[in-house]
DNA sequence: TCGCGCCTAGTGGTATACCAGTTCAAATCG
DNA sequence: CGATTTGAACTGGTATACCACTAGGCGCGA
């Protein structure tokens, strides 16, 4: 519990970062970033303690601004703050995930009615496009771009309905989903299955037909769901409670 | 846009707050939701700017939390920061709360279906209860305590769902809506129409039809919606872009 | 040897001082 | 008299020092 970041900078005179902190942007916002990227693809663990000092120290930044970016993490569930103790990785609460795709699965649902009425050839371009690139992954030996193009598309289609404020909210449900897929990132290969569901919805939406494109997503995510349930019994070591 | 919350503390020697902070709970917290209580009950108006050291002397605190609590309601979009020019309420951006009346619909349905199968008889008697509360403020002058026991009908609905996370986020929704009933809140008296509609989601809960709860609360939602709409149309002074 | 209590190191929380950028208005120059 | 410039006041952003509290190890006493 206490390696945690310990590890990784060897005590090297000053700020021996890996991740650059550039100064003309918001370095709280980058320092969130930075986290929440570690984070989500697991390369910070459930359970991980987080020092702030040594944070500061890394990235070169004063504990301010570190502040800051773990205070947000810790609002989205991302980060546990124990006052007088000591602030880690959220373990993940299963309960909390299986709440979240249904939140995904409802929101999901409102953006891609929207979609429809929106879609165009441009979008239907776009779509096709990032089908097409998660079909090469496909060819990789692990999940993990698989898992980027797959987010895209999602994020494609939030974007054509134009419910910006659905999808910031959707994407802090997602992050606690997206960290449970990162586990089994390593073991797993890219399916077809999901894929094809991909597909079939790119299908719905040409037609227009906002319930047959929410059908389509529903299904996709349901199958999704077992995916996730699965990926959680193999790491019962993250888990909470 | 300057005089703001100046022209309330007459520099009175030191921090004659009307609310004190109690050092017990987390400081930035209470903050937190003071700032909130009085930027959705509009004593806060959309645009009015927000001086973190005059708040720090005004709550007896220091910038360190206050800055922190501004931090959290700028992330739910209640107040907008412009670095190195000022800090204000938020105007209220009409597209998104009628984005945010949908994220509504959405996720309160999930939450009446789920509420349906985990009703029983101390639920029901709960929200009889409310909804009595809310008849009785028919007989107030204006809409204020009217909306407080409203808000809690739906409280309870999500809290008998046990979807907690899914209530959270919905809160956060809820708040940018909350802010625009309040515009009206002296101007109107309380209607009935909503409180029928109240009755017709608990009656539909009684029945345990998942189906009907939903449309009973959507059907509520939507009427709901136009009151929104009516209340938006009467304060354009308050509304960006 | 076992158990209790103290003590130190380390945590997050808070206060404060300083910095860079922006605004607005007064003063100065044409 | 008007346009321009310059500077003071104020903004949010950052760094740093200090504080209260906890945990866990170490030693002392039974």
């Amino acid at each position: 519990m206490r390696t945690a970041l310990r590890t990784k900078a060897p005590a090297e005179g000053k700020s021996s970062a890996s991740v650059a902190i550039d100064r003309r942007r918001s370095v709280p916002h980058q320092v969130y970033e930075v986290l929440r990227e570690k984070i989500l693809t697991v390369q910070l663990k459930p359970g991980e303690s987080i020092n702030e000092r040594w944070l500061a120290d890394w990235l070169g930044v004063s504990r301010t601004p570190i502040r800051e970016a773990i205070n947000r993490l810790s609002a989205h569930g991302l980060i546990a703050i124990v006052p007088n103790v000591g602030t880690s990785v959220s373990l993940i609460n299963v309960g909390r995930v299986k709440e979240f795709c249904l939140i995904r699965r409802s929101l999901e649902s409102l953006i891609v009615r929207h979609a429809a009425e929106r879609f165009d050839d441009s979008a239907a371009l776009a779509l096709g496009a990032l089908v097409d690139q998660q079909l090469a992954t496909l060819e990789e030996p692990d999940l993990i771009e698989n898992i980027v193009v797959d987010s895209q598309f999602h994020r494609a289609i939030a974007e054509i309905s134009g419910l910006t404020a659905t999808w910031l909210i959707l994407q802090h449900a997602m992050d606690e989903i997206l960290r449970v897929r990162h586990l089994s990132v390593r073991l797993l290969r890219p399916l077809r299955e999901p894929i094809d569901e991909h597909l079939a919805i790119l299908d719905a939406l040409r037609t227009g037909d906002a319930d047959r494109c929410e059908r389509a997503m529903k299904a996709h995510l349901d199958s999704s769901y077992k995916h996730i349930g699965r990926a959680l019994e193999q790491h019962p070591e993250f888990l909470e409670s």
